[in-house]
DNA sequence: CATTAGGAGAACA
DNA sequence: TGTTCTCCTAATG
């Protein structure tokens, strides 16, 4: 099954340069929320869609398409026989990215009509809409991690993060400890059969994980290949990699970072006063959560927090607001 | 009850 | 070594 993924992300890799524009990215607000669909506690990882056998439907962003497209996307996934051949193409690099392979294939096969047409410019839709939201999660997953999005990168403190944000992802038991001492690399060699061996429960998914995360990483370069103009896809990734740098992150820095993204974060701390660098906690626990997973301690709370941030205030980098509130604290120094 | 405050020592880079 | 993690007691609303 995660061949079709991949081979969805891959077909789609080379229609990017022209479906994956900022316009076919665009989601509704709605369904476009990564905080929302990476989120640790709100979040409803299509565990039975997994059980299925269902292609791709456990990628957090397939939750909107969940609801009316889901059958259709099903079919789609399954039955194009030009999703499955896609990886090939890895193979034998197209003259003409323009040309997307997953179109050429069908018509080949079929004399398209109008309705045929049709199809196939929603299923480009669909293709770049779901790559985007693809790359985005993975994007913020690398922010948040602060990892490289390419696995073959991991060091094994990497691999370890990337385990335990897939896990609390989709609620899977912890198996961190079965593949403690694997760099990326290792990882990324390892067959699903070894996956299977080393954590029964889980292998499977782990595998069908990091195989996307492998595709995307693949997808990524193939995009940077030729022209210098970049893709959507390469800033993402490039925004992504000017965060993976320097020393450790500071806790008021991690903070920082989460309210400069209200977008994605908004809902578990945000500025109640920006100028005064005044902001709120509003989901302890969430703050807390996401501290834990870019430290790679799992066993962060909002106590242990909130006692790091208190040894900010004779440090002078955060302090209590003059009217002080509940989970409301003040930056000293504004940007 | 969750939050706040701060002491103390361990753990980590 | 400085920063954070962890655990703790006590106070607050």
């Amino acid at each position: 099954m995660a061949n079709s993924v991949r081979g969805l992300i891959e077909g789609a890799a080379y229609g990017s340069r022209l479906g994956l524009t900022e316009d076919s990215v665009g989601i509704p607000d709605q369904s476009r929320e990564p905080a929302e669909s990476w989120d640790l506690g709100e979040t409803k990882p299509n565990v039975e869609a997994l059980e299925r056998g269902v292609p791709g439907l456990y990628l957090s962003c397939f939750d909107m398409l969940l609801t009316e497209e889901a059958t259709w996307l099903v079919k789609v996934s399954e039955g194009s026989s030009a999703l499955q051949a896609a990886p090939m193409l890895r193979m034998e690099p197209r003259e003409e990215p323009e040309q997307c392979p997953v179109i050429d294939s069908q018509e080949q096969g079929l004399s398209p009509g109008l309705e045929v047409q049709e199809e196939e410019r929603s299923l480009e839709q669909v293709q770049s809409m779901v790559v985007g939201e693809v790359l985005k999660d993975i994007e913020t997953a690398c922010k948040l991690l602060n990892i490289t999005p390419d696995p073959i990168e991991w060091n094994t403190s990497n691999v370890q993060k990337w385990l335990l944000w897939t896990e609390h992802l989709y609620r899977l038991p912890h198996a961190g400890k079965a593949f403690q001492d694997l760099t990326g690399k290792d990882l990324c060699a390892m067959s699903e059969e070894e996956f299977h061996q080393r954590s029964p429960q889980c292998g499977d998914t782990l595998h069908a994980h990091l195989d996307i995360w492998k595709s995307a990483a693949w997808m990524k370069e193939r995009c940077s290949m030729g022209d210098t103009k970049t893709t959507v896809g390469d800033e993402l990734w490039s925004e992504a990699d000017s965060s993976c740098s320097g020393q450790p992150i500071h806790l008021w820095q991690f903070l920082r970072e989460l309210l400069l993204k209200p977008h994605n974060y908004g809902r578990c701390i945000r500025w109640l006063n920006k100028d005064k660098g005044i902001f709120k906690i509003e989901d302890s626990a969430h703050v807390a959560r996401l501290w834990g997973l870019r430290k790679n301690r799992p066993a962060m709370n909002y106590d242990k927090l909130s006692r790091s941030i208190r040894q900010y205030y004779k440090k002078g980098i955060i302090r209590k607001p003059d009217v002080s509130q509940r989970l409301v604290y003040q930056f000293v120094h504004p940007v």
